[in-house]
DNA sequence: AAAAAGTCGTGATGTTTTTCACAAATTAAT
DNA sequence: ATTAATTTGTGAAAAACATCACGACTTTTT
């Protein structure tokens, strides 16, 4: 659908101007400068400038952005106007984490249901977000697409490849192991303990200069 | 040090290979091809020849990589030969998981202090990790030049700027604040929000072909 | 011993992403 | 009104990254 293309790096970034712009809109701000905008949320401003490019020419010039205007078309490209479903399987650790945390009112995402195999887990809910047994995946996933995985790494495997037999297609990754899915799927990995060690790599290895 | 010529994409990918190999070699694994490697972390293997190349000729032509061989190399590289502790602030429902979870085994990395504003919680300790007041950052931070912020949006630019202070040249943060830090210091930006909202936008504008 | 299969390291090439730099347009100041 | 100051949108260039493809060498098979 829409434009197909529109540069992967440039759609990574767009969650993050919306995020910017909503907080600009909230503060009563009428217009913003692509340079502005650059210093909050630390994009070059001629990066910001072509991102933005590719949805047309959202801007003026000599005058910069209408902050309204623009969130409003970012709300829609980011299709911020209707609730997406997401599921959580694994309520452990970093699973209640999330689920403690409202992913609504900014992003317009709500985790609808968790999942487990702890039995002692199972019924109860954390912050109103029902636990359910990972055996009932089959009944109870409905026709939620997308997916946070956070149970042990020796599970994933094994858990992705029934997701996907449910229909689901995205699947944000949060255990060690790289699964193995159809390519109509897509895995977004989000590796904690290798964001930690090459930051220490990157500090021990590429000296900053100071100023 | 080392070598400034490291790609940057590459650097990023080394803990990585670092697990499998690992992995590999817990296995009782000798040898390893650039395609079984691609295989289990899902990067070409071409690219996996590439960035090992960067640091020599580190395998034989027709045969591979010899795992323990390269195993110790990263090892090295990485600085997996000694611990690096690292400080966390804001022990709330992400920081918590943080306390939980052991870096140490797979990556030699150890949270020994976390601080926290709440004084119910300071004083206790999770996990073993003791829990100071914020306020008490300058007498215990002592030379810890890594930390892991999961503070409040609110509170990043201020703790960041105080850590700066302190001598801190690495932070992970969590938030969703941009923070402002001086050119020696390094930011690696963990959003969980926009990760989740620009998988939900991928799966939505970038239909995967059906195999 | 020879042939076949496997695999690395890398020059060359292709792709993606970032950045520069400036004409064109607008706004603000004098 | 005129001039000065801003700021966009984008062609062009640069930088970063990924992939192809093959010679050289090793291992395995026959
Ligand atoms: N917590 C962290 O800071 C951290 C850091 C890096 C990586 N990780 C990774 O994130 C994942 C989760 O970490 P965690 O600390 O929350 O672990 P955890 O053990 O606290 O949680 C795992 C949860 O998954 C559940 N579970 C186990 N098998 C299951 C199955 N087959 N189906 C459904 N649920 C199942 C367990 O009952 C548990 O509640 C792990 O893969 C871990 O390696 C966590
Ligand atoms: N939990 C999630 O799933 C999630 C998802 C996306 C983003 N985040 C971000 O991660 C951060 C932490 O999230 P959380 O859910 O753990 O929040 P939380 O409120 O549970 O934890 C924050 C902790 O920081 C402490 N704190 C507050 N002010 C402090 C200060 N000045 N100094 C030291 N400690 C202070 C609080 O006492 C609390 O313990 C937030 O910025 C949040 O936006 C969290």
């Amino acid at each position: 659908m829409d434009q197909n293309k529109i540069p992967q790096a440039t759609a990574k970034r767009l969650p993050l101007y919306y995020r910017f712009l909503n907080n600009l809109n909230q503060q009563g701000k009428r217009r913003v400068s692509s340079k502005e905008l650059s210093e909050a949320v630390k994009v070059d401003s001629a990066t910001i400038r072509r991102d933005f490019s590719y949805f047309g020419a959202l801007g003026k010039k000599g005058y910069g952005y209408n902050v309204e205007y623009l969130l409003g078309f970012f709300r829609s490209t980011l299709d911020q106007h209707e609730v997406t479903e997401v599921a959580l399987i694994g309520a452990g650790n970093l699973g209640t984490a999330f689920l403690k945390y409202s992913f609504l009112k900014n992003n317009n995402i709500r985790i609808t249901k968790a999942f487990d195999a702890d039995s002692s887990k199972v019924g109860k809910d954390i912050d109103g977000v029902p636990i359910f047994h990972v055996s009932d995946l089959e009944e109870e996933l409905e026709n939620i697409r997308v997916v946070i995985l956070t149970v042990p790494a020796s599970e994933a495997e094994e858990i992705a490849e029934k997701l996907v037999n449910l229909g689901v297609n995205g699947i944000l990754n949060f255990t060690p192991a790289r699964i193995t899915v159809p390519s109509h799927v897509r895995v977004h990995h989000i590796d904690l303990a290798v964001e930690l060690q090459s930051l220490v790599y990157f500090l021990k290895h590429y000296p900053l200069e100071k100023e």
